[in-house]
DNA sequence: AAGTTAAAATTGGTAGTACCAATTTTGCGA
DNA sequence: TCGCAAAATTGGTACTACCAATTTTAACTT
């Protein structure tokens, strides 16, 4: 135990340990870690530090614990970037206009994604979608707008962005979950907001990029309108 | 020390304290959290299990530690946004086509809503970089280029994305670095940038929608080409 | 009385030990 | 060979002790 890396906190050398591993090729998603009492030995630093640091870890999605069997590699960032929402919720950094906002341009750049790679096997799933959607009771319309959404954001290909829009939906399911069940059932706004998913799966069709932007827009109008004339009751 | 909560570990209970105490308002951004050896009695856990998820918390931004002082309620996501991402990078989840995929679309997003925000004293700021960027030595280009997409974000007034494209373009920084300045002083791409760079800013001096649309979508059209033609010699 | 400074108390950082709990591995017996 | 129980492994929790940085207290000086 000589130099100690200038002051920087025992913890960290875990964390920059594994990302060394991964760099190396040592560690891939799957792979197991060390033993906590071997990773203490190895960095020269107690397993205390060694916790800290994989307790973040797992909470971050990096790795996963199970108790009995070690510390896998996994990649999981889901919980992760919604829980950050969240607190970023929570601590009043970011509100409903924002999230919206930012919801907008990312299932419009899906949905043009999308246009250029989706299957015929998801198209047929989206119309299935729409089709149901047009006649359907208050309480299915969540699911199924959530999963026509979905669809989209995954033929998108783009992981980055379906983890980002998964995670604010969950968001949105966590904090105003009630919102959204009023703005897809609201009778003024049901038509128009099938109309928009209607003509965001013409666009898939036709692969027409100019009415994919027209679609996204009238839906997220709606959704903005819907949001400002209700959210002053909202429970905070 | 009765019920223990069905199994749940014992660490989760101390984030769920502290959001709770949040939603409360007995807790805000600058607040002084309990000290961790009160956190521990209160909660009828051991120090290790608060510090597990102190350390947890400080990582995702949410607290800061201070040794001597206390641990201190503060908010600053960066860090982990970053972090996320680049774990994300790290382990193959991610790669550069998405980053300037999802890049493109807050971009584009950023500058219409700075259409309608931002202030003439930024669009001055806008002004000189652009015309500082016209005929400048190419070290200086990244600096003036990084501070002009922050201008546009900052002007969003949306702070999600603020904070996203801000960890993208640290991404960026963290992995290739060299691969953007050789982009930014590019002859053949130097122009171009340029151009779209002041397409930008005339956008926001005449509120043109239109021409913002087309001025990032030439901006990152030129990046994903030089990209492309750059990506085998990459590094990995 | 006010300001300075050093001691004391507070509080996060690290280490070590012990034991519990879930899982995996070992190896014995049918 | 198969099945199952004991043993070993490994994460989860608790407690104690002490270090290190900061803050607070209080005595001292001017």
């Amino acid at each position: 135990m000589e130099e100690k890396e200038l002051h920087k906190k025992s913890y960290t050398r875990v964390i920059e340990y594994i990302k060394e591993q991964i760099r190396k090729g040592n560690l891939a998603v799957g792979s197991k870690l060390p033993a906590e009492r071997d990773l203490s030995a190895i960095l020269g630093i107690s397993r205390n530090s060694v916790r800290e640091a994989i307790r973040t870890l797992d909470f971050m999605g990096v790795i996963s614990s199970q108790q009995g069997a070690g510390n896998y590699l996994t990649g999981n960032f889901e919980y992760n970037l919604v829980e950050t929402l969240s607190m970023m919720f929570l601590l009043d950094q970011i509100d409903y206009k924002q999230i919206s906002q930012l919801r907008r341009s990312l299932e419009l750049q899906a949905l043009l994604l999308a246009i250029d790679n989706i299957s015929e096997h998801e198209i047929a799933e989206l119309s299935d979608s729409v089709a149901e959607l047009e006649h359907l009771t208050e309480t299915g319309n969540i699911l199924l707008d959530k999963k026509l959404h979905f669809t989209i954001a995954r033929a998108s290909g783009n992981t980055l962005i379906i983890s980002i829009l998964q995670a604010l939906s969950d968001l949105i399911d966590q904090f105003i979950s009630d919102l959204r069940r009023e703005i897809l059932s609201s009778p003024d706004s049901k038509y128009i907001l099938w109309e928009a998913h209607s003509n965001m799966l013409q666009s898939l069709k036709t692969r027409d990029r100019e009415l994919a932007y027209k679609a996204v827009n009238m839906h997220f109008d709606i959704v903005d309108e819907k949001l400002a004339s209700n959210l002053d009751w909202i429970r905070k």
